[in-house]
DNA sequence: ACTGGTGATGTTATAACATAACAAGATGCC
DNA sequence: GGCATCTTGTTATGTTATAACATCACCAGT
């Protein structure tokens, strides 16, 4: 079964953001959630490219905008965003990705390209670990999936 | 198709650890790596539980034992085991956790029960993530699959 | 307008996780 | 012995993350 995949392949990367801005907006009216200037602000500084970003490569942005300047500004920005599906943890790389499938189901894979750093985001069949675990009887309740390699790009400068 | 799956279910530990510590010295024999008594100790430490510890835990142990007390001591340890293969990273915990497949293929999937902290280790097909990714052009040279959720017993206290 | 609740932000301080860089010892080989 | 290699010891620092408390902005009820 194929699955929607996003991240590596060329797009409009203007419109990409911007779908992924109106999106979070949207969400945000519906559940009485604020999309404050600080949480719309590092949403705009992930979404500028499909890499993973640190807490405080994050945080260096805002301060050099005046948004704040301690840790838990970002965190807590950082916190939300994941809370509302609008961002991702990767925990290969304690860093924090836009979410490029605002409003689907969630609990993607990523594919993590170890040279150009970029992240792309698959959905994944809700089987794929149950698969490979559910006759344990453990009960999931979070995944994390991830995968470290080359993306096609990269694959090609190796060749 | 159903895979082999430990850490959850009762077995006689000792027998467990023993066993666990052969394969770590044989495998050590066979490929000329050292088995020093500080990596001896820290396998030790891994194995007393089926629970990840974090590089602090198992160096605070290491410390009232006399065998080191500067972080750096902890983790080149805990790094030649996990690149043994006796040992594993969990990205989710941060913490390290024994192999309780010494031996066996790996690039496992991890269980991690929230209330009891036990972690479960199961052998996956090599296809489970490139049926999710595998149409994309991606490719996989390491993966991170953990679930986090109730083991069974502590569903039964949850009920 | 005042009061009090709620949620967001500001700030201090510190906890928790991790590694770079260099010194010193152990081992084995020639 | 002299050299190479691997391991361990140590200092120092870098990186990631959160607890705790103060303040502010907003809104609803009176």
């Amino acid at each position: 079964m194929p699955h929607k995949i996003s991240g590596f392949a060329p797009h409009d990367h203007t419109s990409c953001i911007h779908s992924a801005l109106q999106a979070a907006e949207n969400a945000c009216a519906e559940r009485g959630a604020q999309f404050t200037p600080v949480r719309r602000r590092v949403l705009e500084i992930l979404l500028e490219s499909h890499r993973a970003l640190g807490a405080y490569d994050v945080l260096a942005r805002l301060t050099t905008e005046g948004l704040g300047s301690k840790p838990p500004v970002a965190y807590r920005a950082l916190g939300f965003l994941v809370e509302q599906g609008f961002a991702h943890r990767i925990e290969r790389l304690n860093a924090f990705v836009a979410c490029t499938h605002p409003g689907a189901t969630h609990d993607p894979a990523f594919m993590i390209c170890r040279a150009c750093h970029k992240v792309a985001e698959a959905e994944t069949a809700p089987s794929v670990l149950t698969d490979a675990i559910g006759d344990s009887g453990f009960s999931i309740e979070q995944t994390v999936i991830e995968a470290e390699g080359l993306c096609p790009a990269c694959q090609e400068g190796h060749a």
